[in-house]
DNA sequence: ATGAACGTTTGACTTATGTCAATAGAATAA
DNA sequence: TTATTCTATTGACATAAGTCAAACGTTCAT
């Protein structure tokens, strides 16, 4: 199956995530230093947490394979789904203030290295550009998240256009097909990060699909017509 | 009136917002070399800008006096205010990754001081709390932008009282009164920031109102009951 | 294979909230 | 003051999305 990942030991300038996973502004020796400290993790299964809301602050993780959902349970004991990382993606930043604000689950088999807490601080004052590249990681993520808060204002239909763009833009940028992928999520997952009933999201995709914009069976998408997915997404105020 | 305020010289550790604004794990030479860097804002009218959306990121800002909100223009050109913030809080952290994804708009007078970015990197490094600090911060203000994202899932009554009963905890938190505040928007801003249409609104204060929880004429915002507004907000599913 | 459990789709109906339009009230300037 | 403009309220109505309920498909374990 393509979903089990044999434990490769991975060094971060060796590493398939290229410089994606720590870009710009790192010198080699910098990579290096980091290279020393970054643990390979093993292998996570569907389900299994990389960490849990309100652990104390592990470390930054990095996800090699897999897709990881970001979960937060709020005081009435509801679940929100607040991110679906991608490979290459790093994860790990709600926990900077030292306790975890959200878990981290696998959506599928995973694969992920971690930057351990303990060393994030002697590694910023040896390697200086580290700090810089936190500080925009870190600032990247509000800034997704805002992008977020903007989006709920829109209509179900352009949520969902949002939401498959953002999945499909993601992914080229990371080397994968943009318009062909497995979204591992329920309907129901779906539906809750994107603050819609299920029954509402099952009615959306159906749509899309009536109008040869997309193919969804189970969780296998395909984006038949990204150019019109766009114009749903982007297409002011109007309704329709 | 109240809203002119004088441009007083304050150093860091003299600063009227005593410990609120940097806060935990400084130590006294920390607190001092800050002092030495902080620049003391002149004075900003209702509707200056402290910075805006799509400059090089700035630095950090305190607000010592009156209220400030962050908007975005989205791509379509419409305008979303992402966060109200009130004396005593901090600004600018969404320009970490080099460019304020926000503008900054003072809601009446304000007065603030900065800490340029031009010093930041060189103060990490001689002050080794304050990168953590600053994490903290970052990672602060990631938490309530994903706790807005989970409120928007919420009626709009719920969302109303959410919103008012945030602002009246961090009123208190910095020593305001928690009952009773001006609140420098208007119902089309608070609209906009809570995802609801400027009539309802006007309904949703209107039958608050009613119900005896608040009282707010024009701007003047009085809390009556706020243990029933907490039940208001934090009451499960249920739509009454 | 067979059934049980789970996830999805579909239809009928309800409702919260948006939209449109008219009025009323504040704030500002002359 | 009065006029003008901006902002807020109220009512009537439309509609997107939620809820309830039943049927249908998949998946998984026995």
């Amino acid at each position: 199956m393509k979903d089990i990942l044999y434990d490769l030991k991975i060094s971060c300038n060796r590493c398939n995530l290229g410089d994606i996973c720590m870009p710009r502004g790192l010198s080699k020796e910098g990579v290096n230093t980091l290279s020393g400290v970054v643990k390979q993790k093993s292998i996570l299964h569907q389900d299994e947490l990389i960490y849990r809301q309100g652990d104390d602050f592990k470390g930054i993780f990095a996800i090699q394979a897999g897709m990881v959902k970001l979960v937060t349970d709020d005081l009435t004991g509801d679940e929100h789904i607040l991110s679906i990382l991608l490979p290459g993606e790093l994860l790990g930043f709600d926990g900077l203030n030292d306790k975890h604000s959200c878990s981290a689950i696998a959506l599928n088999t995973v694969s992920c290295c971690e930057l351990p807490k303990v060393r994030i601080d002697e590694l910023c004052s040896q390697v200086p550009n580290l700090t810089r590249e936190l500080f925009r990681h870190s600032s990247d993520i509000l800034n997704e998240s805002q992008a977020r808060v903007i989006s709920t204002k829109l209509s179900g239909e352009k949520k969902m256009a949002v939401f498959l763009l953002d999945l499909s833009n993601r992914l080229k940028q990371r080397g994968f097909s943009e318009s062909e992928f497995r979204l591992p999520l329920t309907r129901n997952e779906i539906g809750n990060h994107l603050g819609l009933a299920i029954e509402t999201v099952s009615r959306l995709l159906k749509q899309l699909q009536q109008k040869k914009v997309v193919t969804i069976q189970q969780k296998q998408v395909q984006i038949l017509d990204i150019a019109e997915l766009r114009r749903i997404a982007a297409h002011d105020k109007s309704l329709h």
